[in-house]
DNA sequence: CAGTAACATGTTATAGCATAACAATAGAGG
DNA sequence: CCTCTATTGTTATGCTATAACATGTTACTG
């Protein structure tokens, strides 16, 4: 039997935390707290999850605010990203920064895989190439069923 | 001079109502009004946004399930598109139901292009067939900017 | 080590986005 | 005309996010 408490610090963490101490950044309390509570969470984490989630270890639920920054502040440095259609953030699996990635959201059970591929897609860049957008950031989001999810909901 | 309510039918109205009629489905007044705001407006559109611009013209605001209810039609059969992270509304340019797009979207002065893209990106292709994924409907969203702000940006 | 500038957190209040639940009405087809 | 279904009306409320201002903390600099 495990505790909880013992649990096996998130590869993701280690990761992040030398990256903060490499570029001066401060990886506070709170937001290590945050991000723990993200990277450990198989689905993405509403910002109101967050707050459930640390009053249930704290006795006080931190406010909104308190978390938004943290978010912030994760998610400025590449560390997390926000799934727009689902209000919820998400860890990147490697532990590293990116400006975008693409996700693979079922709608049955909510889960979300993140594909490896860290470049804008093809049919886009053309196009921006033609009218001189620059781009910054960006994302893929699409919607479906996971097999698990389909196959049980053909039955 | 031109008068505003001499402006002519945006074009994507007349092939959605007869999408609508050849279908058997009810274009009703309130869903049309909704419509025409969001395809003559140059950016994207809120939900509140809507209600204003109705009460204007009608002197009662309109309630938001009324015109959450347009929208989720009008998104529904794939005349309009919800811009996740803009929480704002945008009619397809060709008039046509699409099952997914790509935009690319000004952070500077909010505008937003459609790129004529309504295939999947490949490199998620490729991952959906591998794991079974079964793709319903999907966005790309690049935030950046326009080659108009990103000039005036330089100065 | 005192001063200070930059960063981080605390706190209150409120803004913005969306939907649940139930009642009333209108249209289409038998 | 009746009934079934789709649409709209209405009230209330829930979820998501930020503004604004006060306070504390850290790290640098002289």
């Amino acid at each position: 039997m495990v505790k909880k408490s013992s649990k096996k610090l998130h590869p993701v963490l280690r990761n992040i935390e030398h990256y903060c101490i490499k570029h001066g950044h401060q990886l506070t309390k709170q937001r290590k707290s945050v991000l723990k509570i993200i990277a450990n969470s198989k689905h993405p984490v509403g910002a109101y999850q967050i707050i459930e989630a640390l009053s249930k270890k704290t006795g006080v639920p931190p406010k909104p605010p308190t978390i938004y920054r943290a978010i912030d502040f994760l998610t400025k440095h590449g560390f997390i990203h926000r799934i727009e259609s689902l209000n919820a953030f998400i860890v990147f699996q490697d532990g590293e920064q990116h400006e975008g990635a693409q996700f693979l959201i079922c709608d049955g059970c909510g889960s979300v895989i993140e594909t490896q591929a860290h470049h804008m897609p093809r049919s886009a860049q053309a196009h921006i190439q033609e009218i001189g957008f620059k781009p910054k950031h960006w994302s893929v989001e699409i919607h479906g069923m996971c097999i698990i999810c389909s196959e049980s909901e053909a039955s």
